[in-house]
RNA sequence: GUGGUCGUAGUUCAGUUGGUAGAACGCUUGGUUGUGGUCCAGGAGGUCGCGGGUUCAAGUCCCGUCGAUCACCCCA
């Protein structure tokens, strides 16, 4: 086997998929930008200690080491791949905290890892954009329902299937384990966030093996996670139940403000799903799971939280909010499935033909005059037959070829076959033709 | 990390009780003496993932290994 085999898990595009996802990147970009978000980098590694703080210890770190670091050198820290860009954030703020002005806000999109075992959807380097708002001391509610309605107005503008938001309240769930009498509401939680995949009987088992919960309070517990609506109507059916607890109520408060708010700025977009719990242990108030309407059993495309505490040097805590779109998770399962194709392969619009390879200075000059104007043109490979020219051209999607000849400069339509002479300096592409687009479907 | 399935031309796949490989599409040449897409006629391309074993004979059976894929775990 001399040619080269994929890697499982890390996941390589064509260049007609890398081209919808560098659009759709593009587009993230910018909408984060239209709210005011900054675009941060941070390096790949993180001392291991920073990436296993918060007990993260099940986390699939990749390690890194030296190929030729002595076996007894134990002077280097120990470095390992970052696995999201929420733990890379809060160490960048404190480090930076005096340079940076609060509430500070940044997106950051770049590649993650994790070691896990592969499959469709998941997986072991992939690419995250993540926005997220800290702010020193206390971080207002408001936040909240700002970094959701960016969500929104990012995933939307995207053509792909129907999205919805999730949003539980961390405070409301355990507020409401703690009501009932169970101890344990961290590992309540991890129980009753695998509900969807093991359904309710498995549920209650576990919570009645792993948490000692009666049968009673295993049903109380499941009758909580039943309860979704896309308004506030889901604080009454919680309240209906009886459970009586302050942080309960906290939590009802806060996963009231914020669905409410964005169900009247995007509406459709979000339901209240006491289900909803995430399994990473950082999140403190409100978490938001994103899933695509038809394919839920890819998981969540796009998730976060509220985190309180994650970022704090002991004096200064910098509480934060924020949401991480799993780009790969979102495309490479549409592009497999060919249900999103870019219109062409290259960004080339026009191919500058070659009547005999004396002509090429000659194209050149042509070429770069359309490249002045924005056009996007190479020039053809050879003085091969017109034919083959235009073949290469169909190949790979280049819409127009431009030929110079007795008639003077003429351009040429291959999707319809029309020619028309033209003026070089003037003439313009349709605006839908000038880069490759997006086609869903 | 645990378990199931799979691994044949560039791609998608055939390959009959073991008898040393085939189709379609793609690619390429020509018909078409410099304007493609249709059509016709040719051509190239495979140590059957890799290693070992059983057998007169292995793509086919057995073992190992690597890779892929699905489920569990966990998550974007």
């Amino acid at each position: 086997m001399s040619r080269p085999q994929p890697l499982s898990g890390f996941p390589e595009l064509l260049p007609r998929q890398r081209i919808v996802e560098q659009q759709v990147v593009d587009h993230l970009s910018r909408v984060f930008e239209l709210h005011g978000f900054g675009n941060l980098q941070t390096r790949a590694v993180e001392p291991m200690d920073q990436l296993l703080r918060k007990g993260e210890t099940s986390k699939e770190v990749y390690v890194l080491r030296r190929l030729q670091a002595d076996a007894n050198d134990t002077g280097d820290a120990e470095l390992g791949l970052h696995f999201d860009l929420t733990v890379p954030f809060a160490r960048y703020v404190l480090e930076n905290a005096g340079k940076l002005n609060f509430p500070f806000r940044r997106y950051q999109i770049q590649p993650v890892w994790r070691g896990e075992r592969p499959q469709g959807g998941r997986y072991r380097e992939f690419w995250q954009a993540d926005v997220d708002i800290v702010d020193q001391g206390e971080l207002p509610a408001h936040y909240e329902v700002e970094v959701a309605l960016v969500i929104a107005d990012a995933l939307r503008g995207l053509p792909i299937p129907k999205v919805r938001m999730h949003v539980n309240n961390r405070k409301l769930s355990q507020g409401f384990y703690r009501g009932i009498g169970i101890a344990d509401t961290d590992e309540a939680l991890r129980i009753i966030d695998k509900l969807d995949k093991i359904g309710p009987d498995a549920v209650a088992k576990l919570l009645i093996d792993g948490v000692d919960a009666t049968p009673e309070q295993a049903e109380a517990c499941l009758r909580l996670a039943s309860i979704s609506a896309a308004d506030t109507s889901f604080a009454d059916e919680v309240r209906a139940l009886g459970v009586e607890d302050p942080l309960l109520e906290e939590g009802l408060t806060e996963l009231a403000a914020v669905v409410d708010a964005v169900a009247k700025e995007a509406p459709g977009f979000i339901v209240a799903d006491m289900k909803i719990a995430r399994g990473l242990d950082y999140y403190t108030g409100t978490v938001y799971e994103v899933f695509i309407e038809g394919r839920e059993h890819l998981g969540s495309i796009c998730s976060g939280g509220r985190y309180d505490r994650l970022a704090s040097d002991g004096k200064n805590t910098y509480p934060g909010v924020g949401l991480s779109i799993g780009v790969s998770r979102l495309l490479v399962p549409l592009l497999q499935a060919g249900s999103l194709d870019a219109t062409r392969e290259v960004p080339t619009c026009v191919l500058v033909a070659l009547a005999d390879e004396d002509g090429r200075p000659e194209a050149n000059a042509l070429a770069q005059r359309l490249r002045r104007r924005g056009i996007p043109t190479q020039v053809s490979p050879s003085a091969a037959k017109f034919g083959k020219q235009i073949k290469f051209a169909d190949k790979r999607g280049i819409p127009f070829v431009l030929f110079t000849n007795e008639e003077g400069t003429q351009i040429k339509d291959i999707r319809s076959g029309d020619q028309v002479t033209v003026d070089a300096d003037t003439w313009e592409p349709p605006v839908q033709d000038l880069y490759p687009r997006i086609t869903a479907e």
